[in-house]
DNA sequence: CCTGAAACCTGTCTGC
DNA sequence: TGCAGACAGGTTTCAG
């Protein structure tokens, strides 16, 4: 479940409450249960029990699709993958459910859950969080990102510009379904290259992904099969998983390829292979 | 530098 | 009903 979109509206859930949870923010850690020894990437168990126990939650942000949890002293760092989530649950802590992987209760009774099906997802514990999220791009609403920036590394780089969106230090955030979706919307065939692209067709596209990202974080993320729950942009998809479906825009039935071992939704008529215009 | 494949994992759905 | 295979919101690593 998580793109952008997703992972800011968890943010702002556990930073200020919301999607049925509770704030985090000035909670102090009273213990915790790693019940996936691999969810934890670093450091080892017992240092980051010590480290973290007794401490407070000063804060909640976002970098990427990463999670950042502002303590005291030090950052919690969370990377959800592809099946991962976070909830917090009110007093008395619930019995571990399946899949829970790393349980964090608080002081007062409250408890911070990831839950991940898939084991994909991973925690870091550091006192400089650029020592995980380093080689992230640049964020996609950071103003400093213009088009100019973003047409000069366009040209940089000789990729499929699918695979170039989903590339996190190429710009962060972006994930299949935003990547399909802002493609759409700025009417590019997913296989161009990279450098083919001309200063108009960046423009729009960095238009695109601002936008798109902008419509997912403002219905809450897609919810899709049964990971997460509590988003409503699965309903405003144009392309992604609607193979075979009439294009919103003209008609043509929807058609789906793959990309660096991604599925890829298009439009073949609104998505002209053509470098034209 | 680029692509493709494999690996890390579990769950769901489709088709035979 | 059972089972094989495809597929899934991500990232890393390795071969060519």
């Amino acid at each position: 479940m998580p793109e952008l979109p997703e992972v800011e509206t968890i943010v702002r859930a556990l930073r200020k409450g919301g999607r049925g949870d509770v704030s985090i923010v000035q909670r102090r850690i009273h213990s915790v249960d790693l019940r996936w020894a691999r969810t934890l990437a670093s450091p080892k168990i017992e240092d980051f029990s010590k480290r973290i126990i007794g401490h407070q939650i000063t804060d909640v942000t976002r970098r990427g699709k990463f999670i950042i949890i502002h303590l005291d002293e030090g950052f919690i760092l969370v990377h959800l993958r592809m099946s991962g989530d976070l909830r917090v649950t009110a007093p008395p802590i619930p019995a571990p459910a399946p899949h829970d992987r790393l349980i964090i209760t608080f002081e007062d009774g409250h408890g911070l859950i990831f839950n991940d099906p898939r084991k994909f997802g991973r925690v870091w514990l550091t006192n400089d969080p650029s020592e995980v999220t380093g080689n992230l791009g640049p964020e996609p609403f950071d103003l400093t990102f213009t088009p100019g920036i973003f047409y000069q590394n366009l040209h940089r780089r000789k990729k499929y510009i699918k695979s170039l969106l989903l590339d996190q230090s190429f710009v962060a955030g972006l994930g299949n379904i935003y990547v399909d979706e802002s493609l759409f919307k700025a009417g590019i065939f997913p296989l161009r290259l990279s450098n083919t692209l001309s200063i108009q067709e960046a423009n729009k596209l960095l238009e695109a992904i601002r936008e798109t990202l902008k419509d997912g974080i403002n219905n809450n993320g897609a919810s899709i099969d049964w990971v997460y729950r509590g988003g409503d942009y699965q309903n405003k998809f144009r392309v992604y998983q609607q193979t075979g479906k009439p294009c919103q825009i003209c008609g043509s039935p929807i058609e789906r390829i793959v990309a660096g071992q991604r599925g890829t939704h298009y439009c073949p008529k609104c998505q002209p292979k053509g470098v034209d215009k």
